[in-house]
DNA sequence: ATAAAATGTAATTGTATCAGATACAATTAC
DNA sequence: GTAATTGTATCTGATACAATTACATTTTAT
């Protein structure tokens, strides 16, 4: 299970809506895993030019703002790819069987099809829109 | 690398477009596997009433005709879950964080309307579509 | 009936990937 | 200079998929 890009979003609304200075210690027991992983995630980050962070006493900081910030960038710099993809293609179709040779640029532009589905709603998305959401959901628990 | 799905599409052109019945074996060496991997994923296609198979000599039959066979439908027979999920969420986020204690329900939403994107396509595209696109191309390899 | 052919199924191995954990070097703030 | 913290590498365990092998089961053909 790959759930590097779920602890990403929680790592990024966690620094968005923080006023102090965040460690990767604090942040881990939030996600709830260890500062290692965490400071892996947010170097994939800071590489996309998403965040900043410095060795010794400093914490992190968002170099774009929740409202430019969408979870398709997000997406890209946690895979390390400017490519979206969902599916695999099988590797060795057989070139000597018509389907196997004509196979891969059909199933390359159905499943493409889909993914720019997928990635036109990731596009839109943005950081606020998810610290909106969790602000509504702090506020109905606050009513119940 | 999940190469199931990409593979049940291949299998099952394979199958809408035979006149006479594949064997097991005819089908891997065009996807470019074993007989036995063919076999494992035309028993998930049967499971959920998609093709009939039975031992001995016989081969592989489609039970929905193409036009009526959706993408949404393959997929749920090879990954045996009525659900569509891309996105894995990270399991231990911490109760007695206000982030934490918030975050799934942000995520599960957030990635839920990605997710519906995606399904719709794959619903409304059928396993016809896919044949269609494939004649296209061997036309146009004819004509080249 | 018997043999051949083919699917059904289980077990094993190889391989890749991710999360968790630990350790330590590098850097910064005080 | 010291303490705190990130950056990074390595190792381990867990999980999942593909490939392979083997064999039981069932059906067809003779």
């Amino acid at each position: 299970m790959d759930t590097r890009f779920s602890s990403a979003i929680h790592i990024l609304i966690m620094i968005a809506g923080s006023e102090q200075p965040l460690t990767s210690e604090a942040i881990a027991n939030s996600v709830g895993t260890n500062p290692s992983y965490i400071r892996k995630v947010t170097g994939l980050l800071k590489k996309k030019g998403i965040l900043d962070s410095r060795q010794g006493i400093h914490g992190f900081s968002l170099l774009i703002p929740p409202e430019a910030l969408s979870l398709y960038t997000i997406y890209q710099a946690i895979n390390e790819s400017d490519e979206f993809h969902v599916f695999d293609l099988h590797q060795n179709p057989n070139d000597e069987c018509i389907v196997g040779r004509h196979i891969r640029p059909v199933l390359t532009e159905t499943f493409r099809e889909v993914e720019e589905k997928a990635e036109r709603q990731l596009r839109q998305t943005t950081l606020a829109d998810c610290m909106e959401k969790m602000q509504k959901e702090i506020d109905k628990s606050k009513t119940i």
